[in-house]
DNA sequence: ACGCTGAATATTTTGTTGATCATTCAGTGA
DNA sequence: TCACTGAATGATCAACAAAATATTCAGCGT
């Protein structure tokens, strides 16, 4: 428990100097310093730089989730909550990168250095998107879903420009509520009419 | 008239090289050289070597438009046209940067250094989502639609991921067509129903 | 006047070298 | 044995000079 208490102590000590200076002018010994240790010492609570910011993320998308998972479950229209599911992944990303620059570096690295971290990512928002959906199919107001984590991965797909805002164009805040209430008119119409999967395969 | 043969010359030899070697690795003396020119000369018919590859672009976009045009205007059913038009736009991008990596780093170029030019083509090819999905309107195959450039907008927003797809991701073709098709199937799905402007703002 | 050249200039890229940094691990103190 | 240090190592970065390159333009030949 100590050990994790320590973990804890220079993630804590990471996340503020790369909040304020980047990933890349953070150096490992600062981290140390900070923490009165010395860098080699950080290697016995994450196996490199890359697993620090990687866990920020985590800590990050842990507070994401949480939001998603209330989102989920409550009472609203399935339709809403779809909505808010989006439009709160949008605001929570874009001010933090707002509030924070730096940390849409930490966004580029991990994206680079760790695709395999974005995947998981989208896997467990899925799962929030399938409650919805089948709530939505069990309500009444989607028609049938024959694979609702296929569906669930069609969305994020179609709305992948509204993950890290900043990193796919230079939008402001409202222009991207605009364009994600857009797009999720479609979709939300898509789902109400039913979906029929595509026939043939074009050449 | 033999200005435009010369400038005709100019861009053939400067596709070529940029094709072969990419953008930054060829010189404005090496095109001109091709030409039996002097590099000073090449500036009485481009401005600057950004425009060379946007009239590299925009010779690449034409071919497109033409298409895409004949699309919008074939006797398909309107989501076929639609279906058409995406997946006619990913194959021919997808394989232009497959036969030539090299076009990759056009495409990054223009987009950094002229994001003006992205956006007409954007402009240009909701022209024709516009001609399908009015005419699908008036067929009655698609509800109606109060805005139909706002709906193309929304639909360009919503496949982003599909049009330079080795910019956004590693996916193989067949996968992407896969994704592209899931993509489609629900916007016009949400096309048949008819889209219901989202109500009020959240949060 | 016209179409072009090639030298001049300004901007970018490249190459190099010294520092800085991430990471490892033998060893220290408790 | 355990938690840690600090020196060693290779990789990466930064800064500066040198070389290429984009762009301009005075002037040449027709």
């Amino acid at each position: 428990m100590t050990k994790s208490k320590t973990r804890e102590q220079i993630l804590d000590a990471a996340m503020n100097r790369i909040k304020h200076y980047g990933y890349g002018k953070t150096t490992m010994s600062e981290i140390a310093g900070d923490c009165g240790m010395s860098a080699g010492n950080i290697y016995r609570f994450f196996a490199s730089k890359l697993d620090i910011a990687e866990a920020m993320a985590r800590q990050f998308n842990a507070d994401l989730y949480q939001a998603m998972s209330e989102i989920a479950r409550s009472n609203d229209a399935p339709a809403k909550r779809l909505r808010r599911v989006f439009h709160y992944s949008l605001s929570q990303t874009f001010d933090a990168i707002e509030r924070e620059a730096k940390i849409l570096e930490v966004a580029e690295v991990l994206g680079e250095e760790r695709p395999l971290f974005m995947n998981e990512g989208l896997a467990q928002e899925r799962i929030y998107l399938c409650t919805i959906l089948e709530d939505g199919v069990e309500q009444g107001h989607f028609a049938p879903i024959a694979d609702p984590n296929y569906t669930a991965e069609m969305i994020q797909s179609a709305l992948m420009k509204y993950r890290f805002p900043q990193l796919f164009s230079r939008l402001t805040l409202p222009k991207l509520r605009r364009e994600l209430n857009g797009v999720l008119d479609i979709i939300i119409a898509g789902l109400q009419k039913g979906i029929e999967k595509t026939p043939e395969t074009e050449h």
